[in-house]
DNA sequence: ATTTAATTTAGCATTGATGCTAATTAGTGT
DNA sequence: ACACTAATTAGCATCAATGCTAAATTAAAT
């Protein structure tokens, strides 16, 4: 998994109320610059950061770009934040004992 | 909760590392600057992220400053991150009907 | 072939993040 | 009071992130 990138992705603001919306249904670039007033050059970048992190496809439909929400890899890194901060484990994450630092 | 100063917090490796480490156990400044081969001002700025964020505590014991991890605050930003990746829900985030947008 | 629409890339400026060394603060002990 | 230890704050430099406008791309329609 791209953890760096996957965090960084989730970092802005923008980019989180952009997932939350496409968890609801696709979209293209244009809806959403308009919905979140932001400038297109500046969404088509956030929408890169997303691509990045695999949380976010893309397909082409004639002029226009489809993007959609990756659902299995939002969900790995779901449990990967909880193996982290709730010690919810996943499969392909076994938590080695280990004792406290000196 | 703060959501955009917890998602910064995740952001940086080196913390996600620290709360990893918390997690095991409490830790001085000191022995995690050591641990994590940064200055300790350096760390001092991550700790300084990490409590903003409310995921850690800080206690002074003498000279030595003890860390900790806030595990009910890092429980409730797993249930945040999980609502917004994977569908599931804590109390106080219902979830509207929405269509797609337009 | 031109035009129109949707999006991305390029270029730039501004702000934020990271990490260092040096200096300061807080606490303990001599 | 002085020295010592642990940690933080101050100041600085460097790199990354954000967001704009203008230019380039891609596809469709006339």
């Amino acid at each position: 998994m791209r953890m760096n990138q996957s965090f960084k992705a989730l970092s802005h603001p923008t980019r989180r109320a952009v997932l939350a919306q496409l968890r609801k249904g696709d979209a293209t670039a244009g809806m959403l610059a308009a919905k979140f007033d932001v400038s297109a050059p500046t969404m088509s970048r956030h929408f890169q950061v997303l691509k990045d992190a695999g949380l976010i496809a893309a397909e082409r439909r004639g002029t226009e770009i489809v993007y959609s929400f990756n659902a299995s890899v939002a969900e790995e890194l779901a449990g990967a934040v909880a193996a982290l901060l709730a010690g919810a484990r996943t499969d392909e994450s076994p938590m080695p004992e280990q004792e406290s630092i000196r």
